[in-house]
RNA sequence: GCUCCGGUGGUGUAGUCCGGUUAAGCAUAGCGGCCUCUCGAGCCGUUGAUCCCGGGUUCAAAUCCCGGCCGGAGCACCA
């Protein structure tokens, strides 16, 4: 079994991308056959060095390891001798009609004098669109059926002229193939067995087969699945671009969108996408799977590496009264893995969150996690409380923070509601977390006790990667 | 508009090709309990689907056939 992941490197990669790499190594995997990474650059309009780069390297977090890495570009020269081949077996032509005539006969399904130019002539023309014609002067047609109700099989292009330079390829060509053309053959010589696409492709696998049948080449199966999309979370440059380009999101790996660099950076671990995506199931349906799925998955897999810390969000001080004398206290890490020890200075000050306060009134008995019970005396700007002992009641527990830092907590909310940009979806979150947070290096993951799971991602700031 | 593809508990899915010991498995969410200090994590338990609707074939259908409804995709000199 031979399987492949043919990206157009022309952005960065996102879940979706995710998605295909992933579902075709693991079918690779599983009957110990092959991966093929094929960047499909047969646009130079689109594509950019940028762009390979990022796909390799957001694989490489992913750990798809494919078995062989290559470009279309670099089959050129192949793919001109398959257009040849074609054209000497009558199964192409050369159009010279203006592109909205194309467009209208394909519509109404009737050929154009072109069609009928014999091959000889043909092959002349096709000749021509290497040093005569301009760019929208001719394009090379499949023969295909122009009444088809398939509409992909009204004589698709199969080359055009595109002047632009190519980042791999340079000035080297400037007729390239389409996708429908470098697509079948690429697959069929590379001796693909299974070519998994997602389902957008669906009405061009008569068109893909129909190629492969003139050009008398072997036929790899072609199978579809459903494109992977979050809710409120889309994943088109169409929709991205412009958010970034206005700055109304910080960049490509701004946490709220679903590209691998946001992902990482927001503390979804690679491991956790790919188990997700095999969640998902090899599926036709279209369905927007919720993004707490994926965290479900993350958390499982955070709970027992990320060591806990308290963080007070809107931080209110309380001083307490008859406190024992205790100049610092240690506390474990983690509740049940050995991940070590910190130690907290004390004194009779700390920091509590408004959000807990807001729960509570003047008498009531709390417990301050980890440290002992106190009983508030008075709320004025600060709250007073006394101490009342040590022993583990059923009263509420809550987190505190002794002598803190001041940190920020981004929080991503769903960039898109109801299909607009939704104008808060970055919170920032202030509050005082434990010193124990400058001793971590960028990239940590924490839990915040009752707060949630964070990522250290510059110096007192954190990303809430999720609950 | 035309063509194609989907439709299983709140959500995501397994099962559909080769119809029968599963009248539906798993996960997530929900709910409840526990916890050697997180009632926002963890652990345990539990409620949820007559498998889009209608008809047909059959001893037997989520699984096959027909019709309908709803949703998505394609209709580029993009991939």
């Amino acid at each position: 079994m031979i399987t492949r992941f043919p990206p157009e490197p022309n952005g960065y990669p996102h879940i979706g991308h995710a998605k295909a790499a992933i579902i075709n190594e693991e079918y690779a995997k599983m009957y110990k056959g092959k991966l093929i990474l094929r960047f499909d650059d047969t646009n130079p309009l689109k594509e950019r060095i940028e762009y390979y780069d990022a796909i390799l390297s957001g694989l490489n977090w992913l750990e798809v390891k494919p078995d062989l890495i290559k470009n279309t570009s670099d089959d050129m020269k192949m793919l001109y001798d398959y257009a040849k081949i074609l054209i000497k077996n009558d199964g192409a032509y050369v159009c010279k009609c203006k592109q909205e005539e194309i467009k209208e006969n394909r519509r109404l399904g009737i050929a154009c004098k072109c069609r009928g130019r014999d091959i000889d002539r043909t092959m002349i023309e096709w000749d021509k669109m290497f040093n005569e014609y301009k760019e929208n002067q001719a394009i090379l047609r499949f023969k295909g059926d122009l009444s088809s109700d398939n509409t992909t099989m009204r004589d698709p292009t199969l080359f055009r002229i595109i002047d632009a330079e190519h980042p791999k390829q340079g000035k080297r060509y400037r007729v390239w193939p389409t996708y429908d053309f470098a697509a079948p053959i690429e697959d069929s010589i590379d001796n693909v067995t299974h070519a998994m696409r997602s389902k957008e492709y669906e009405l061009r696998n008569d068109l893909y087969y129909a190629i492969l049948d003139r050009l008398g080449l072997r036929k790899p199966l072609v199978i579809e699945f459903s494109r992977l999309e979050f809710d409120g979370m889309p994943v088109s440059k169409r929709m991205l671009k412009p958010l970034i380009e206005a700055k109304k999101v910080q960049g490509w790996d701004d946490p709220r969108l679903p590209t691998l660099l946001a992902l990482k950076r927001r503390g979804i671990l690679p491991s956790s996408i790919r188990e997700f995506v095999l969640s998902l199931g090899f599926t036709k349906a279209d369905t927007k799977p919720p993004f707490t799925k994926l965290e479900a998955i993350n958390r499982k897999i955070l709970d027992p590496i990320s060591i806990r810390l308290f963080f007070v969000k809107d931080p209110i001080k309380m001083k307490i009264d008859d406190m024992p004398s205790m100049i610092s206290i240690r506390l474990k890490n983690h509740p049940d893995k050995d991940l070590g020890y910190r130690e907290i200075k004390l004194d009779n000050e700390l920091y509590i969150s408004s959000d807990d306060l807001c729960n509570l009134k003047i008498g009531d008995e709390i417990r301050l996690l980890e440290l002992f019970n106190v009983k508030i005396d008075s709320i004025d700007g600060i709250i007073h409380a006394k101490y009342t002992g040590n022993e583990l009641k059923q009263i509420p527990r809550i987190q505190w923070v002794s002598k803190g830092v001041e940190i920020n907590v981004l929080v991503a909310k769903q960039l898109y509601l109801d299909n607009k940009f939704n104008e808060n979806s970055l919170e920032v979150i202030k509050g005082y977390a434990e010193e124990y947070v400058d001793r971590l290096e960028n990239g940590s993951r924490v839990q915040f006790v009752r707060f949630g799971f964070c990522i250290l991602d510059e110096a007192r700031k954190f990303i809430l990667t999720h609950k």
